[in-house]
DNA sequence: TATGATAATGGATTTCATTTTCATTTGCAA
DNA sequence: TTGCAAATGAAAATGAAATCCATTATCATA
């Protein structure tokens, strides 16, 4: 999906919320869309103060929460104690792995196991919404 | 495994590690070994405090992050923002399932799942020593 | 049993990520 | 334009966890 559809997007949301578009959202969004990693909070400030020095953590936790619950961001918890975000994949849901050495981290997508998830989930009386695979161990350079 | 086995397998951890056995780490340990449940330190801070009002949450802290070390607990992070403790489970490894709504937790074994995971790994060069797998939904009560 | 080295304790303090507060500014519908 | 709800940003608050430090406990050895 091109940036621009999804600041549309983000417009479209905003004011279906009664919500207003300011030029902080739209910058950090714009920051937030051209990034391609598993972004920190921290980090994402750091470029956003590049070009905007006034704008504040406070506006940047807001913008991402509000990304995130619009569906054009993804919060990922690492267990690092720091919430990142990424980006919408091209290509549909991926979970990770992650090197417990150098904190590499690396996509799959398993339609399989996606499966068996919601098998397992359907003979317990529960419906899945979403879930969190996160594999931890040693990259190729590290073991 | 019996509460005793775990208390001496506890005292065996302490002592190969140089540490020193105490009174206080003895009754946190004893008080969690009872637990069934994905107790919190909070929770657990509370049990202990009844029979002995003077034992610290530093104490409980580090106690536990000791029963996490040694293997005679799992610490777990079901996304609320505390960490919970549970005892192993006597069939071996699970993951859990938690509702959205009413927050119940249920757990459950899937060999090919886990099986699936290693290969993926494989694949990308990863040898995975743990994996997060929670699955997010509605229980039969809630949907 | 006393001693001394070392680890543990627990209350307080700090850290760190995130949230909230609040005075001020901004967006936008009428 | 103007009214006013929403947004901003600096600062303060929050809450879980880690750390500090003076005191206490453990334990091998004398
Ligand atoms: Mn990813
Ligand atoms: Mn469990
Ligand atoms: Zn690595
Ligand atoms: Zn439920």
């Amino acid at each position: 999906m091109a940036n621009q559809t999804k600041i549309a997007l983000l417009k479209g949301y905003i004011e279906t919320k009664g919500l207003k578009s300011t030029a902080q959202r739209d910058f950090i969004a714009e920051t937030f869309f051209k990034t391609n990693t598993h972004i920190s909070l921290e980090e994402l400030l750091a470029k956003v103060k590049r070009k905007h020095k006034n704008i504040g953590y406070a506006t940047v936790y807001r913008t991402m929460k509000l990304l995130g619950e619009s569906g054009l961001a993804i919060a990922r918890q690492f267990g690092d104690g720091q919430t990142r975000y990424e980006n919408l994949p091209e290509d549909g849901h991926h979970d990770h792995i992650i090197c417990i050495k150098c904190s590499k981290i690396a996509e799959f997508q398993n339609q399989k196991i996606e499966q068996l998830q919601s098998e397992t989930a359907k003979k317990l009386g529960f419906t899945v919404v979403n879930h969190k695979l996160e594999l931890y161990g040693y990259c190729a350079d590290c073991s």
